[in-house]
RNA sequence: GGCGCUAUCGUCUAAGGGUUAGGACAAGGCCCUCUCAAGGCUUAAAUAGGGGUUCGAAUCCCCUUAGCGCUACCA
């Protein structure tokens, strides 16, 4: 295979889709795998549903989730494409500008070229004649489309028009796709689509048929809803005697219904995930798992940006479209957890605890880090599990303290009894305190675990927390005996 | 309606003519255990239906059914 060069080729209409995200990771497997290119490309042609600082926000994202592209727009071109100002830098790249509205005139030279061959022709039709003519169309139950009324009118350039490329009549179009085999048009029923719109736009069949010949994209892999225009585009790249790519239409990725993923499944925008406390890593993991599996007897499930780039090909691309299981994704995110170093994960966890309105110690967070990481699939779990390191005071769950048999003497008790061996300790360390504790327990003749839940809430006013006597390692000698005081005087009240 | 795509446990998928149809998530059970987890072991769970081809079909072909996509001067 000659070099491999891929493009991504966002529309910044909005923020970026997880099924984006999966075509722009698939983008970059394929090119890295086989040591060629990615590039990220932006099609601004429609000036309508184009949103201010989509640009910049869809580099962040792609940032963050760690996506990394070899070209892409510069930061001048973004800054003359997007009115809201970029940050960072830009990507660069030879092959530019990768910003659609920055190139208009070699779509306007290869639409004029394509009607000067016969390609092509200029149509002045109304909106409202448009419109007239679907309704008859519809009425009489014929198949719907443009009715090719400005193919021989010889329409002049001085007036406003569009380009409408001409489809030949009767002409069977075979694709051959990469992942879903051969596939056949008997006859090509798009009807002289448009190719450049009235205001000096192309359409997004011109677009990419231009720029992907222009920069030298050898595989367009693209979303399954572009498979129905492809014949056009085979068919531009041979009215303009070009080579065309290699296809991949790549599978869905669906809702739980089985419809196209949407808001109201949960997070769809990669920025949400990021809110909800994924990590970037476990989402790239996960989301190259539909659509595309390692096969061959590989049971593993956790790879690497770099073992995916090794490991992918197109023939591995399965062509049914997948549901997207939140369930599984925590799951693997809880696994990408686990496997952080503690200080990442103190550093992942800080401004989830700030957003919680809390003050965070270093010191403390740093010594708990361990202890939540197993209890955690998102990153936010970890609040209610530390939050009590960080508080002045805390509410405690005295009900659940005082069940099962436990009554408020014995209660306050063991508060009194376990401050005093804590404050005797020569050393306040984990191994030490579960000594001190396990003995008071014993010597009160108490089941270690009553006495432990009483400390528990006394401590961090739950019943659910990380280990116990890390827990008060974490909180440190002063305040966890102050805690102990404290509810041994509730209870005695 | 037309054109096209798709079809293995609830979900993601493996098995590219011969397997007790494998793994993972979720669910159930057991073990471990200071709570909650994590971890280990384990149970249940699938080839949409019907025809062919073949000694033999989840796998190849056809039909049916169902789902999805497209059918714009949107991408």
């Amino acid at each position: 295979m000659s070099e491999v060069r891929t493009r991504f080729a966002p529309s910044p209409t909005g923020m970026l889709h997880i099924g984006g995200v999966r075509t722009a990771l698939f983008e970059i497997l394929m090119a890295h795998h086989h040591g060629g290119q990615a590039l990220l490309r932006i099609e601004d042609t429609d000036r309508e549903r184009l949103v201010p600082g989509a640009i910049r926000a869809l580099i962040e994202d792609l940032r963050w989730v760690g996506l990394h592209f070899d070209e892409g727009p510069s930061f001048d071109e973004i800054e003359q494409a997007d009115s809201a100002p970029p940050e960072g830098t830009g990507i660069g790249g030879p092959a530019g500008p990768y910003v659609q509205s920055l190139r208009l005139p070699k779509y306007k030279e290869v639409s004029e070229r394509l009607i000067a061959s016969g390609h092509a022709y200029r149509c002045d039709c109304t909106a409202e004649r448009l419109a007239a003519e679907r309704d008859a169309q519809t009425a009489n139950k014929e198949p719907v489309g443009y009715s090719g009324y400005c193919r021989t009118r010889g329409v002049p350039a001085g007036v406003p028009h569009v380009v409408r490329f001409i489809i030949p009549e009767d002409r069977a179009v075979t694709l051959r796709d990469a992942v879903k085999g051969d596939v056949t048009w008997e006859k090509v029923i798009l009807r002289d689509p448009v190719l450049l719109k009235s205001d000096n736009f192309p359409t997004y069949h011109l677009a990419c048929v231009v720029d992907d010949h222009d920069m030298r994209i050898s595989h367009v892999l693209r979303a399954d809803e572009w498979l129905s225009t492809a014949p056009l585009h085979l068919l531009l790249y041979e009215a303009l005697g070009w080579t065309a790519p290699v296809f991949a239409h790549l599978p869905p990725v669906l809702g739980t219904d089985g419809k196209k993923l949407s808001k109201r499944h949960g997070a769809t925008f990669l920025s949400n995930f990021r809110e909800e406390g994924y990590l970037p890593e476990a989402v790239l993991n996960f989301i190259a798992l539909i659509g595309w599996s390692p096969g061959e007897g590989e049971e593993r499930e956790i790879f690497s940006l770099g073992e995916l780039k090794q490991r992918f090909t197109l023939e591995r691309v399965n062509n049914a479209g997948g549901v997207f299981s939140y369930e599984k994704l925590k799951w693997m995110n809880g696994m990408y957890i686990r496997a952080l170093a503690p200080d990442e994960l103190a550093k992942r966890l800080t401004p989830f605890l700030e957003r919680a309105g809390l003050v965070v110690d270093n010191a403390k967070l740093a010594r708990i880090a361990p202890h939540v990481q197993e209890r955690m699939e998102l990153l936010p779990d970890a609040v209610p599990f530390i939050d009590f390191l960080f508080k002045e005071s805390i509410e405690r769950d005295m009900p659940s303290m005082l069940k099962k048999g436990m009554d408020a003497p014995t209660a306050e008790t063991i508060c009194t009894k376990t401050a005093e061996a804590l404050e005797s300790l020569p050393a306040f360390e984990t191994p030490a305190i579960e000594a001190a504790i396990r003995a008071t327990a014993e010597a009160l003749g108490l089941q270690p675990g009553n006495a432990f839940l009483v400390i528990r809430i006394a401590i961090t006013g739950k019943k659910v927390t990380p280990p116990l006597f890390e827990s008060i390692y974490a909180l440190g000698a002063p305040q966890a005996i102050a805690r102990l005081r404290e509810t041994a005087a509730l209870l005695t009240t």
